[in-house]
DNA sequence: TCTGGGGTCCTACTGCCC
DNA sequence: TCTGGGGCAGTAGGACCC
């Protein structure tokens, strides 16, 4: 272990709600709601201004609009979100190439080669903190420690928009009193199999001999809780890791009863998770599908292939082979496919004919990728399974229409310019804010789709220009 | 109006091979 | 020939993280 807190970690505070902040002038000091706008949605990032209000990440939407009735929702524009994580990373890696992104907004750095100037660490940290916050615009915290454990407590510690710095020194004075649910690791689940023995505090834990916690937790957990009760933490910041799956699923807005609406779903959500794959290496050889009823109990069933492929059809076929193995009597409100056993180059299949050897993404039928696959969605027979299902994926490119217009999308208009949906109204016409962060806040339009040419637009990056190369989701009914 | 979606890692169990 | 155990791969489920 260093003798020096030269390890950093840099957190985005509120990140997402933070972007939007950053994009929407209107939203500056308003509390902002990221997250799902259905009936199931959660929050995925609550701005401080709604947090005072009682809500928290995952917390359901309904909930959270209760606690905060006044809170602007919109939905989550990652690709926005990766344009600003990569000026905050971008911070990190001027001053080491030694940087471990654990998320989109949070990243370890190695610091040790540097040489702290009269401020020691103290003044390091708060130069990179004002870095980041100079590229990205958004507000970030520091911490730093001796090791990943205390630089990454640090930092929750320094939230919001500050620097802590833990001196090797005074790292039991830091540690000792911390409840056991702010590790790392610790989640509700250990956290009450903690409590019943006793233990609440970093320095309770500390108290119990290695044993009782791997009785307790298990071994893994319970070696690591032990190691870190002692601040042991030799873990080197890792500039790589290797993806080891890539998936996709989707939560229905109503359950889907009976084994034809769930099959009917397959194609449409294992497209998404193949373009994950494509993006990760694109072979896979393990499909699973996982699923959720009603009552929230979740199964997945795998299917295993001889070697790794990036057929599309083939892994579509598989997705459909392994949700066969699945019961399905239940209300399904969950389809999820995920494929793991990740490899960059598939595996020539020797047996496959003459001419079939090589065939991937590319030659997948035009109309998606189940189209020539053995196994196809069962058609709706007749009688109960004839219920709409909505298609999992939305349109986010194109003239906006009513149906589309979900909270915070990006469009722009001949004569506003660029603006961000606020509402669709029960009227067909659709509430919009006509502003960016270089305009200050702007004022709310009501058009009306049908008549008023709005079209729908990729998200800007930090510096104002359009992130993401516009790409249409998959729309399985166009 | 309960409970998203992207992941990683660990554990328990089973079947198979030696 | 039978039995037991170790090692390994595959599978399923669950805890946890952001």
């Amino acid at each position: 272990m260093r003798d020096e807190p030269s390890i950093a970690h840099l957190d985005a505070d509120a990140f997402f709600a933070s972007v939007e902040q950053a994009q929407r002038p209107s939203l500056r000091g308003r509390p902002v709601l990221v997250g799902g706008t259905g009936p199931r949605g959660v929050v995925a990032a609550a701005s401080y201004e709604a947090r005072s209000a009682g809500v928290r990440s995952a917390m359901s939407m309904a909930t959270a609009r209760r606690l905060c009735p006044q809170a602007t929702v919109v939905v989550p524009r990652f690709d926005a979100y990766s344009a600003f994580s990569a000026r905050i990373m971008a911070a990190l890696r001027e001053v080491t190439d030694a940087v471990e992104p654990l998320s989109i907004d949070e990243a370890f750095a190695d610091l040790r080669a540097l040489t702290p100037g009269p401020d020691g660490w103290p003044g390091v940290a708060r130069a990179l903190r004002e870095r980041a916050v100079d590229l990205a615009g958004v507000p970030v915290s520091v911490g730093m420690g001796r090791s990943k454990l205390v630089a990454k407590l640090a930092s929750a510690a320094a939230k919001p928009a500050g620097v802590v710095v833990v001196d090797p020194a005074e790292e039991d004075a830091f540690l000792l009193p911390m409840r056991v649910r702010s590790l790392w690791g610790v989640g509700p689940v250990s956290a009450e199999r903690l409590e019943r023995i006793g233990v609440r505090t970093v320095a309770d834990l500390r108290a119990q001999p290695l044993d009782t916690l791997t009785m307790v937790l298990g071994e893994a957990a319970g070696t690591g809780l032990f190691r870190v009760a002692r601040g042991w933490d030799d873990r080197p910041v890792a500039e790589t890791r290797e993806r080891k799956s890539a998936g996709a699923e989707h939560t229905f807005e109503s359950d889907l009863h009976g084994r034809a609406q769930v099959a009917a779903q397959v194609p449409a959500v294992a497209e998404q998770a193949l373009a994950r794959l494509e993006r990760h290496g694109g072979a896979a050889r393990t499909v699973t599908v996982k699923v959720r009823f009603a009552g929230f109990s979740t199964v997945s069933r795998s299917v295993t292939l001889p070697s790794p492929t990036a057929d599309a059809a083939a892994l579509v076929e598989a997705a459909g082979r392994a949700l066969d193995l699945v019961d399905l009597t239940e209300p399904v409100r969950l389809l999820g496919v995920s494929f793991h056993g990740l490899s960059e180059h598939a595996q020539l299949m020797l047996d496959l004919p003459a001419g079939a050897l090589g065939a991937g993404r590319a030659d997948a039928a035009p109309d998606g990728p189940a189209a020539d696959a053995p196994w196809t969605a069962p058609t709706t027979p007749d009688g109960e399974d004839t219920a709409e299902v909505r298609p999992v994926a939305r349109r986010r490119r194109g003239r906006l229409r009513h149906d589309d217009a979900v909270p915070g999308l990006d469009v722009t208009h001949p004569e506003h310019g660029r603006g961000w949906v606020v509402r669709a109204r029960d009227d067909g016409r659709v509430a919009i804010r006509f502003e960016t962060a270089a305009t200050g806040p702007g004022r709310q339009v009501v058009v009306d789709p049908e008549v008023d040419h709005v079209e729908l637009v990729g998200a800007l990056g930090p510096d104002g220009t359009e992130v993401a190369p516009p790409v249409e989701d998959a729309d399985p009914s166009a």
